[in-house]
DNA sequence: CATAATCTCTTCTCTTGAGAAGAGAAATCT
DNA sequence: AGATTTCTCTTCTCAAGAGAAGAGATTATG
């Protein structure tokens, strides 16, 4: 998956602290999925639709960054473990819509070391300081959105 | 890929945000990988040469959370595409050194974009500010870690 | 209406990652 | 020294993702 190019901010060691930072969180991506017994992109689509409730094939492949071709057969193997079921979107007949109908058993055990820890350094912090994080996160996020978006226009372009 | 299950930090609208960027920053890593022509886990483990320098096979594939069977393909194709070459180490002959002897050509224009929207973004906060967010994918890093050994070493003890 | 263009999902083929098994080299033990 | 254990990389098989192509349904246009 795909794995982060990371785009290393300025400082001295401030880039190998981030890419560090993006490989442990996958990292920690792929063991809570194997202790669930299930792939990484499998588990992690899960966790979108608990988030989000019930999506389309098209939006969540694309929040799960997965092309259509996958995400059919992610929705596959979700429905057949019996945590997803699709049903015919009454007013497009075009559409499907995937509801989420279980959770792993073990999920809750296996994010909890993970939750536990990253909450208590998160009540370390101040309210300003919590600020400072959540706002890195929108505006990074849209920044490495609109990246993206640019590389991908750039490439249609030069296509044949 | 593999993707990233985010372990939702506790306010309201923070774990949703909190997956956006995670989100945004792998979208972006695919995209620049396409952008190079390369696949994303490629382009991965080529920045990480060109921020670590040489290193084994076992060092690079552990770095860019591959097992050692994909990893030797994957130098494979990085030493075919010419990014990459293959050294026996004198001291240890069971080793190899993979030594970075290329970057592809736009690499730098593909990153571009976002290096500078993320340096603008860094730039407008305090030095403070700056550690705040460095000091938390320090303890974040380790935490994941932390919680991905853990679960680690439950699934072996559970193991046949 | 009818036709064309667009959208959504699925199917197919090829590349890539996971994990088990094995070969060769080094370290450890007796 | 010789045997065993451990380590590092490679090879092999199977599952998962990428992208192209196609079927069915909706919307727009003449």
């Amino acid at each position: 998956m795909g794995e982060p190019v990371s785009t290393p901010p300025m400082r001295s060691d401030a880039s190998e602290a981030y890419r560090r930072y993006l490989s442990a969180v996958m990292l920690h991506g792929q063991a809570s999925a194997r202790a669930c017994e299930l792939g990484a992109t499998d588990l992690y689509a899960l966790n979108i639709l608990r988030l989000s409730g019930a999506l389309s094939p098209g939006e969540l492949g694309g929040r799960a960054g997965l092309t259509t071709g996958p995400t059919t057969r992610l929705i596959d193997r979700l429905e057949r473990a019996g945590y997803v079921r699709r049903v015919p979107d009454a007013r497009d007949r075009r559409k499907v819509i995937v509801e989420p109908i279980g959770t792993p058993v073990d999920l809750d055990r296996v994010m909890a070391p993970a939750r536990q820890k990253v909450g208590e350094i998160l009540e370390g912090y101040t309210p300003e300081q919590l600020d400072v994080l959540f706002d890195y996160f929108d505006r990074a996020a849209l920044a490495y959105r609109e990246a993206a978006e640019e590389l991908s226009a750039a490439g249609a372009d030069t296509d044949g």
